[in-house]
RNA sequence: GGCCAGUUGGUGAAGUGGCUUAACACACUGCCCUUUCACGGCAGCAUUCAUGGAUUCGAAUUCCAUACUGGUCACCA
């Protein structure tokens, strides 16, 4: 009896071979250098930080070489799969704005992209490396499987299917045939030909050469659900997806001596590999990955809830993935980071730490450089989620709060107060009635009640006028010339003993007279907007409160 | 325990044998500008690259040990 009678007694039904599915998906027509990638993730739960930045580097790589960016499903675990996963992965990503050129909800021409609707493909491979003599069924059960581990533990050796463990490895067809008519489970296993003390040499797009020793584990290639492992699916489905860059997490490192037997066995070209570090997190003292679990960090809604612009996520992640796009953009803050040049070699090969604080400056900047319909828009979308109360306010008085959000804006260097669109109402709250109600004001050098009515009264009696910036100051300054104060900061500095103060002091109380608080930005613009009839409704309410 | 990788200021990091008296950015501190704040400008912030040896005229960069950190050793991905 062959190889090829065991194949067809194990695999009776499987009638296409693997030469009719390298016909079914043809190498892809492509110019040199394009990146076909993909994501690859379990279909869990929704994305988290980790999945963002595992998912924006093989999207970014693709893009830019106008290659393809493939979304397939590694659902071959039943146990750990949840409802709706795929939906909510697929929305997690098309909402940061990935495009997803391949994928289970659109399909493409290399599908399916859902790894347990490939059974049948996944089938034919194993049946011929059966065929060829490169895997056999094997009967052992998980207590055998536990008493050889035990037996290895004893004695010092490695932990394994391989060698004279390998019990089920010279089994002949009759007694496959006996143990398949008892109907006993099986899984199928790779006839491994490596030896563990020689070294494989690997190159890694990110890590650069790496030796390992070679495989000489039998592994398992299909479960004896029928669905096979995380590797075989791999080797089958980046090679029929005509994967070029292979991007995954830095833990499948150390089974790279057994994917590379598999994609040798199978004598398919390889596609080339970068594992990506992992995002780390600060636990304490300790740095670990960053987790789903135990990070509120970690999940996307965290963002989403402050207000934390997409954009400036993904400008984060473009920094992290390579450290000198952060200078480019400096010299470039038109650009999108599309625009950039990203290359493997100049990541980091130690995990990025994910820092917030930087993700916040990003994310300011990026706000200041908006025009105020931009900011004014993104502000209703978060706060129709977030803030329903605010939301409302913003559409009543629309084009005010575009003024509001103009302050300071549109010019060289923008004001940068907000890091985020949580951030905006504790900032501008005075600017509308229906949020303002003092109850503490930040008083400044001047806290006597009737020199602060002086000032007042004589300001809005005499001083008062906006129609434009200069007048407004210059006012500001006779009002303090006129009391006592210094009305040329440089005169009060050189001979502060000559004043009452100057005319900071006076503005202070200006300030915080129209806005309870002693810091806010530029007084003109403010009190402008907000008219003559309710700064004068807001000082007379002041002067009977003190 | 075996195997693999990593270790540069408070943080992210640049750096691939002489251009480094270690870039850039975040944070922090001080000064300047200034009606407040923010912005901006200037300055400060690692005599040192985990430790110890070795190679070299010369090392953060090469080699060897040690320590520490992380990853991995499944019919999980």
């Amino acid at each position: 009896m062959t190889n090829k009678d065991l194949a067809d007694l194990l695999f009776p039904n499987v009638t296409k071979t693997i030469e009719d599915y390298e016909k079914i998906y043809p190498e892809r027509q492509l110019k040199e250098g394009t990146i076909v990638s993909r994501f690859a993730p379990s279909p869990t739960g929704r994305v988290h930080m980790g999945n963002l930045f595992a998912s924006f580097v093989p999207e970014v790589f693709a893009r830019q070489t106008d290659g393809v960016f493939i979304l397939r499903i590694e659902d071959t675990d039943a146990k750990r799969a949840i409802e709706n996963g795929i939906e909510l992965i697929l929305d997690d990503l098309k909402n940061y704005n990935y495009k997803i050129d391949e994928n289970p909800i659109d399909g493409g021409n290399y599908g399916p992209y859902i790894q347990t609707e490939r059974k049948e493909i996944y089938d034919a491979f194993a049946k011929y490396l059966v065929s060829i003599g490169r895997a056999y069924p094997c009967f052992c059960s998980e207590e055998d499987l536990t008493n050889m581990r035990s037996e290895q533990e004893a004695k010092k050796e490695r932990i394994g299917y391989y060698g004279k463990y390998a019990k089920c490895r010279n089994l002949t067809y009759e007694e496959v045939k006996a143990h398949l008519d008892n109907g006993d489970k099986y899984v199928i296993r790779l006839r491994s030909q490596g030896d563990f003390n020689k070294k494989i040499i690997f190159k890694d797009l990110i890590k650069g050469t790496i030796e390992l020793p070679e495989n000489d584990l039998d592994q398992v290639i299909i479960k004896s659900d029928g669905i096979p492992p995380y590797a075989f699916a791999h080797v089958v489905d980046d090679h029929l997806m005509r994967v070029t860059h292979v991007t995954r997490d830095d833990s499948y490192i150390s089974s790279v001596p057994y994917h590379m037997e598999l994609w040798e066995a199978f004598n398919f070209k390889k596609p080339k590999f970068a594992h990506l570090l992992p995002l780390c997190i600060k636990d304490g003292e300790t740095v670990r990955k960053i987790s789903k679990r135990k990070d509120p960090e970690a999940a996307v809604s965290f963002y989403h809830e402050r207000g934390i612009p997409k954009e400036a996520i993904k400008l984060y992640f473009a920094t992290l993935l390579n450290s000198n796009f952060e200078e480019w953009y400096l010299q470039n803050q038109d650009k999108s980071y599309r625009d950039f040049t990203f290359t493997f070699n100049k990541m980091s090969k130690s995990g990025p730490l994910f820092d917030l604080d930087k993700l916040l400056n990003i994310s300011r900047n990026y706000i200041s450089r908006l025009t105020k319909d931009e900011v004014y828009d993104d502000l209703l979308t978060w706060s129709n989620t977030y803030d329903k109360d605010f939301y409302n306010l913003i559409i009543k008085y629309k084009e005010y709060t575009k003024n509001i959000l103009n302050i300071e804006r549109q010019q060289k260097k923008p004001r940068k107060d907000y890091s985020s669109y949580s951030d905006i109402k504790d900032q501008v709250f005075y600017m509308y009635d229906e949020l303002y109600n003092p109850d503490n004001y930040e008083w400044g050098q001047i806290t006597d009640k009737k020199e602060i009515n002086t000032i007042l009264n004589l300001y809005m009696e005499k001083y008062y006028d906006v129609s434009d910036k200069d007048t407004w100051f210059n006012n500001i300054k006779l009002l303090s010339e006129e009391l006592g104060y210094a009305g040329n900061m440089k005169d009060y500095k050189n001979n502060p003993e000559n004043y009452k103060g100057s005319v900071a002091d006076v503005s202070t109380v200006l300030r915080v007279a129209i806005t309870s608080k002693s810091m806010t930005p530029d007084l003109y613009e403010i009190m402008r907007l907000l008219g003559k009839d309710r700064i004068e409704e807001r000082i007379k309410k002041l002067e009977k409160e003190i």
